[in-house]
DNA sequence: ATAATTGTGTACCATTATAGTACTATTTAA
DNA sequence: TTAAATAGTACTATAATGGTACACAATTAT
């Protein structure tokens, strides 16, 4: 299923519920509360984004956390890498060493093609572009969507 | 991580043997010994393979496996799918009906369309093409490979 | 016919990853 | 000093994954 953890998920509609007012510091609290996601999770999601320099936060009284960044500067793909690590969809894309596996694979170097065109297609999306509202389905986009990674190899 | 089963990897690794020359039939075994991977591994893999129309099985002795079509035709997406069932990064973009999440999920939308934009990219590549050689890194397709997703919001 | 070969299906187990929780320490505003 | 908030660590339960075993079915060769 090629899928994000559920982690990630929540990761990604907590940043956006934080873009749509930035520069105001919001409390894990209460984003537990408008998000609907348990206080004790929402925390642990904080503080690997503040990790990863996505957020930054204010201990103490009137504490909370903001954006490290404009909306339009933190891409989906940062979003990821915070709360998984690298974006690779095999193993051998990560360690250089590649795979214990003797023979057949000289596949490894067509997955790192595919991986880094779907971290650039991850990489070109901003928490700027999540909280805008989407595009009437029938429009032209239609056609732009078609991705031309298989042109790689022409 | 964003990654794929070891068994969706085993599958590509597998069937990129197959292409290779394929009009052959090929034992589970003889698959087994030429890839690596353990034999009732590979049986469980080609089993899901048949079960998805990538390959056809013929039973008894000097029997084996084939493929189904020409490399040309199979797509890395059909073979993500054919492992782990549709390819969606978050839950809600398989279910139509969304999560129980209360509020701040604008952002379905959103998932939907890149996940469109990623399957659409792994459809593009075929089996033909993983078995191609890798192209020289220094080229062109460096400017090819920036996939504009972004685009879809502009 | 019979035996050998090969795929099919089901069920199972061990390991790991994930999600979620609890508790304590630390920092800061009032 | 107290209350409010984050930081860090450790833990647990559940689920997914990877891998294995075994009985069954089909086909070919002898």
């Amino acid at each position: 299923m090629l899928r994000l953890s559920k982690l990630t998920d929540y990761a990604t509609v907590i940043l956006s519920f934080m873009a749509r007012d930035d520069t105001q510091m919001h409390a894990a609290m209460e984003i537990a509360s408008v998000t609907g996601i348990a206080l004790p999770t929402v925390s642990k999601i904080l503080k690997l984004l503040v990790n990863a320099k996505l957020l930054i936060s204010t201990r103490g009284a009137k504490g909370g956390y903001t954006l490290a960044r404009a909306p339009e500067k933190i891409t989906v793909a940062a979003v990821i890498s915070a709360l998984e690590g690298p974006i690779a969809l095999t193993e051998c894309s990560i360690s250089q060493q590649g795979c214990e596996q003797a023979a057949g694979c000289d596949i490894r170097g067509n997955w790192s093609l595919i991986n880094q065109a779907i971290h650039n297609a991850l990489e070109s999306v901003t928490l700027a572009d999540m909280i805008r509202p989407v595009l009437s389905q029938d429009s032209a986009w239609k056609q732009e969507i078609l991705i031309p990674v298989a042109s790689l190899y022409r």
